[in-house]
DNA sequence: CTCCAGGAGA
DNA sequence: TCTCCGGGAG
C-alpha cells in the first residue's frame, strides 16, 4: 500500500480542507480528548458550554473544579473520565512544560510519550495532539482510518508500520500539512463512503480499493 | 430503540 | 478479547 498514492487520490478529490476547527492549540488539545469515542458534533455542544463556564483553557481547568468540568463537558459523554483526564492532562502540561508553547520547544518523542503516560490518553489523542495542536508529525489511526484500510488492502486487520510506529513516523513521505490534511479527508472518505454499510460509488479510492473491485464483479 | 466512536481494566 | 464508560442523532 502506497500512501502517498493515496494521499494523491484523495487530495485530487477533496483539495485543501484546512482542518481541526478551533481558536487556538488549548482548545484543540480540549477537543482531541473530549472527542474520544465521540461524535464532533457533540463535542462542539460541549466546547460552547466550556466556553460560557469560562473554563475553555489549559490554566482554567486547573482551576476549576472536577465537577464543573463535568457539567460542562456532559453532552460530549464519558463525562466522568474525560473530566479526570483534563484535569491529569492539564496539570501535568503546567508542571512538566508551563505552558502548550513551551511543548512544541520540546522533541517530537519526549512530548509524545508525556502525552502517553496520562491516564485517559491513548495513541489517538496522543497523535490528534501531536499533529493538530503541537505541529509534530504523527499519522493518526483511528476507527475510520482502520476500516479504510482494511477495504482497501483487502486484508481482515490491516497491520502496518502505520498502526505500530505512529510516533515517529518513519518512513511516512508526508509533510505536516499533509498528514493533517490526508486525516480530515479520510474522515471525510469513511463518513461518506467508507461507512459501516459502504457506499462506494464516487468514492475517491474506488478504482484502487480492492474491496470496491471484488464488489464490482 | 439502535447506532456511533477511544481507552482502560480484567 | 470482552466489558464498561454516556451522551446525541437517525
Amino acid at each position: 500500500m502506497n500512501i502517498r498514492k493515496i494521499y494523491e487520490l484523495l487530495y485530487s478529490h477533496y483539495g485543501d480542507l484546512g482542518w481541526w476547527p478551533a481558536d487556538n492549540d488549548e482548545e484543540i488539545i480540549i477537543g482531541a480528548v473530549l472527542t474520544q469515542n465521540t461524535s464532533w458534533k457533540n463535542v462542539e455542544i460541549a466546547l460552547r458550554r466550556m466556553k460560557d463556564y469560562q473554563i475553555l483553557g489549559i490554566s482554567e481547568i486547573c482551576k476549576s473544579s472536577e465537577d464543573t468540568i463535568k457539567k460542562a463537558i456532559m453532552p460530549s459523554g464519558f463525562y466522568n473520565r474525560k473530566a479526570m483526564t483534563l484535569k491529569r492532562l492539564s496539570s501535568g502540561i503546567i508542571e512538566r512544560f508551563g505552558s502548550v508553547e513551551a511543548m512544541k520547544k520540546q522533541s517530537a518523542m519526549d512530548v509524545a510519550n508525556f502525552l502517553g503516560s496520562i491516564h485517559g490518553i491513548g495513541p489517538e489523542t496522543r497523535d490528534d495532539i501531536l499533529l493538530y495542536a503541537l505541529g509534530f508529525p504523527a499519522f493518526i489511526i483511528d476507527s475510520y482510518t482502520t476500516r479504510i484500510f482494511s477495504r482497501f488492502t483487502g486484508k481482515e486487520k490491516y497491520q502496518h508500520d502505520l498502526l505500530t510506529g505512529r510516533v515517529p513516523i518513519g518512513d511516512i513521505p508526508l509533510n505536516v500539512e499533509e498528514l493533517k490534511n490526508i486525516h480530515a479527508m479520510l474522515v471525510l472518505t469513511a463518513k461518506e463512503h467508507c461507512r459501516k454499510k459502504p457506499v462506494c460509488g464516487g468514492c475517491p479510492l474506488e478504482t484502487k480499493c480492492s474491496f470496491a473491485l471484488e464488489k464490482e464483479k
